[in-house]
DNA sequence: GTGAAAGCGCTAACAC
DNA sequence: GTGTTAGCGCTTTCAC
């Protein structure tokens, strides 16, 4: 049926091994050869076998993304820069929901079968059954960004504490002195970027005005917390939530009650999704290092497969500031 | 290394060639021998190889899900049942994009190596060139949404047009007249919708009272519409968004302006997303019936990957009416 | 530099 | 029902 290295080989009076050499820049052979070798290639349009190749080298050139959730939008910038990144090495990318490594049976196909050369770990929460699971069966394993004290390296962080920093100075330096913290889910970000808000609130001897323990990190919450402030008469001039939809939640709630956005009270996020981005403002977020994230991830995946020791098994990056207008100078008097 | 078929057939006394059959229920197997071959594969913790099985069957039980954006939600409630679906069947999903498609060079890993068993298609809008170089390499190709005219089957496709008259007939039945229509991009699930919407509007003696052409299908899309409707006075009692995005754009400017929904205006959207699933409402919306294009789609692939005719290359599955709380009865004199 | 031979783990065709 | 043989397409010794 389809043209095989033997094709290639004869085609060019050569033999398969040497057309195998060529295909993986083994060196060794004669440029001439070489030339003789590519000719043929272009000429009958071969393309090696994959399963083939799988079989005897022992790999399947499938990297498994493991996750939680598809539709949250920041993983999704993750995964598209990964794909990109592998994609240049010849490796496709498969996704398997923690749900299903922990169920039984419905892993058979993929990690029984070794059907995949090693796992990049996206935000795994409460996924530490999962993870253990699937360490037995002794494959690279990479989390890409740690959100619990217990997980093994090799990962990488990003430095969420250096974020509420930012923010933090950011507000500050915009003359604000009430400041409320919505709050996520009980996981290490959002524990990190309270801390380092707090504790440079606390460098100007101030302390948080407001605060809310959401839970989640949706639209919802955002919404509920700023009508609640509202409500309760305790409305910080500044508000930083955990991301990106809760701060726009607490926007959408604000304008709602009457507060402009900045002019009444600023709002900040973390993320830099691209959600709103054709909203009628800006937001004023935190950017997570995503490129950075993927490129490094990959590296640090080559290198396990190759066999070698990492250089170091943890990595923490910074995350950026992003300007916008949602937030602006405090208020006169308040 | 790790336990092979041989290991399996010496274990239990028997040959591979057995073996081999019991793991693929090919039948023919005594009893008595089989239970031998399941016991010995239990001890020995056997599993099979994938890129041996790929090698000698020619199929790699891997599907290829291309499309043009990860974040879309309605693709993402689409994707993961079809890796449900497809995991039953042994089969793992990895995605393409359309730009790695039709940019040279990229997919030699995927196409050329044909790493991939078949494609599905989600939400071809103007990739008619991806499409077509996809079809070259004579692979099973299943377009999951239709939104061009000239799609060429087998394609599922979700009857538009109906969704348009469930919208309209839900209005009119609350007495509402003066129904607006926010239009997304240009393509055939937007025009159908508007279709079904008109032509039920026309037998009831009515037309559009007002309606904006978008483009996108995007929240601002109709935070902006409902913006431009208030400014220029020509607000609708009812409004039929194009998708939930845009219906909750629309919402949240015309309570920042002063409307109650659905007291003063009633809002429809469609899809049925889960993104603000923990609002202060319910969207009334209509449902594209997920599961069962999935379901339809992988029973679909699954025949061509027998090399099976297909029964009807052409599905059309009908959508769904989701009742909620941002539509009511029209106000009183308007 | 090059190629002959062996084998990766599995299944299909054919005999028995 | 079962096993023998052959071969999928490729890379890896190991001679030359």
């Amino acid at each position: 049926m389809s043209v095989s290295i033997l094709d290639v080989a004869k085609h060019c009076g050569l033999s398969t091994v040497t057309v195998s050499r060529v295909i993986n820049h083994s060196g060794h052979v004669k440029e001439i050869n070489r030339q003789k070798v590519l000719k043929a290639i272009q000429e009958l349009g071969y393309t090696p076998n994959a399963a083939a190749r799988s079989l005897v080298m022992g790999r399947t050139g499938l990297i498994g993304v493991v996750l939680s959730d598809l539709t949250n939008t920041y993983s999704n910038k993750v995964i598209t820069a990964l794909k990109n990144h592998l994609l240049e090495r010849g490796y496709l990318i498969t996704f398997l929901m923690f749900e299903d490594i922990v169920q039984e049976g419905a892993n058979r196909y993929i990690l029984d079968e070794l059907r995949v050369d090693g796992y990049f770990i996206i935000t795994p929460a409460l996924e530490t059954k999962a993870l253990e699971k699937l360490r037995r069966y002794g494959q690279p394993i990479l989390v890409l960004d740690r959100q619990m004290d217990n997980v093994l390296p090799p990962y990488i962080e990003v430095d969420d504490y250096q974020g509420g920093v930012i923010a933090a100075e950011h507000l500050l330096s915009l003359g604000h002195t009430k400041i409320g913290y919505i709050d996520g889910p009980d996981m290490l970000c959002c524990r990190e970027r309270r801390a380092g808000l707090c504790d440079t609130l606390a460098k100007a001897g101030l302390s948080l005005y407001a605060e809310e323990q959401g839970g989640s990190y949706e639209y919802s919450l955002g919404y509920r917390t700023a009508k609640l402030w509202h409500s309760s008469g305790r409305m910080p001039t500044a508000i930083f939530a955990c991301c990106d939809s809760v701060a726009m939640g607490a926007i959408d709630a604000l304008r709602r009650r009457g507060y402009e956005v900045p002019a009444d009270v600023s709002v900040m996020g973390f993320d830099n999704i691209p959600l709103f981005k054709d909203y009628d403002y800006q937001l004023t977020t935190v950017e997570q290092p995503v490129e950075e994230i993927a490129a490094c991830a990959v590296e640090m995946m080559m290198s396990q497969l190759r066999g070698e020791q990492l250089r170091s098994n943890i990595v923490k990056l910074a995350p950026r500031f992003i300007p916008g207008n949602s937030t602006g100078v405090c208020p006169a008097g308040r």
